[in-house]
DNA sequence: CTTGATTTGTTGTTTATCCGACATATGGTT
DNA sequence: AACCATATGTCGGATAAACAACAAATCAAG
């Protein structure tokens, strides 16, 4: 609470920054972008880039968690129940967002985009779960997320290193019951 | 020359409001788009549009302007002869945009937008007359710019008057020995 | 290793944009 | 009519963004 609202500029500049960066990472590899790449394309002087990022880097990760956290709340979260056709989303939308990402080629950064997709997993499991759950076990909510989100995150890894096998909702599919009793096992409690 | 380039916010700012407008006019009417809508969609204040335009009527004329001129320049200018081949494709760009409008219904404003096509028709056939012209008839060639734009521009009523009959590029090809004899008559003169 | 060119961050000063408030239309409802 | 809501256009005072200049890092080529 205590909403002290952000300048509309720094939220229209930070979009434009990174639509830009988005747009230009289409087109060649991240390696490859400077800072005055983005800023021309956003049309922003490159000091203003500074303002808002530490660095390209502290971008990647804005961006990248941004994309992220549209998908999975757009998606998933509008309905708010974390169950089995929940989760096949969430699978879904990780999956995909990697696929999108290797065609992006961001080689030499998988630890950093394994690291904010696994944040990301963590604060959509957290808030689906608090709103199915009653307000006093916040820590082991918070725990429960974790877990999950690594979970997720390492099935996701272990499908695209056999993938093109299996359909990522099928992949999931067979994982779901052990998933889902640790989950009620915990709701119920 | 003596350029005094202009400033960076100035350029963006007027290319956000520009694309809003074009953006909002492809889903609703001219009449039912308010200032308000506009700034919102380019995330800028209200008071900032009025830095750039005079009023709403103001932005319609320019942004028409700076599209047909776009149209205009990027399809012909850069042959930059005005032979038969380019004024047909000058012909088919001014029937392409009426089409455009009509599709956005901007009932009303008839008006003020064949004057915006006239104008930029003129600034168009100027150009391309001096370039291949020498340079000491200077006024001439404006009237005859002025002729064009006007001819061009009442020969695209008239095709749109009885539509659907034959495409632009036939319609205006009949009389093209005229307006050609015409323009090679001064060019050599 | 040197050279030259480009990129990266940083810093004061100027400028465009934001904000809020205002008076004045404009349009729809009772 | 009177009323209410919303849109228009304008104004000083606050703030983000532009600029230009800088040192330092990076990198390719000779």
């Amino acid at each position: 609470m205590a909403q002290v609202k952000t300048d509309p500029r720094i939220l229209r500049t930070r979009k434009l920054i990174m639509n830009s960066f988005i747009k230009l990472s289409e087109k060649q590899e991240f390696k490859d972008i400077t800072v005055k790449d983005i800023t021309e394309e956003a049309m922003i002087n490159r000091a203003t880039f500074y303002y808002h990022f530490k660095d390209i880097y502290d971008l990647l990760e804005k961006a990248l968690s941004e994309v992220l956290s549209i998908n999975l709340n757009s998606d998933v979260f509008e309905r708010s129940e974390l169950n089995e056709e929940s989760i096949i989303h969430i699978f879904k939308a990780i999956t995909d967002f990697q696929l999108s990402l290797s065609n992006r080629c961001h080689r030499g950064y998988e630890d950093t985009i394994a690291r904010i997709i696994r944040e990301q997993l963590e604060i959509t499991f957290y808030k689906m779960l608090k709103s199915q759950s009653s307000m006093d076990e916040d820590k082991s909510l918070k725990t429960i997320a974790v877990f999950l989100s690594w979970g997720i995150y390492g099935a996701s890894v272990e499908w695209k290193r056999c993938e093109e096998r299996t359909s990522p909702e099928e992949f999931i599919q067979s994982s779901i019951p052990y998933i889902m009793s640790g989950i009620d096992f915990e709701a119920e409690s």
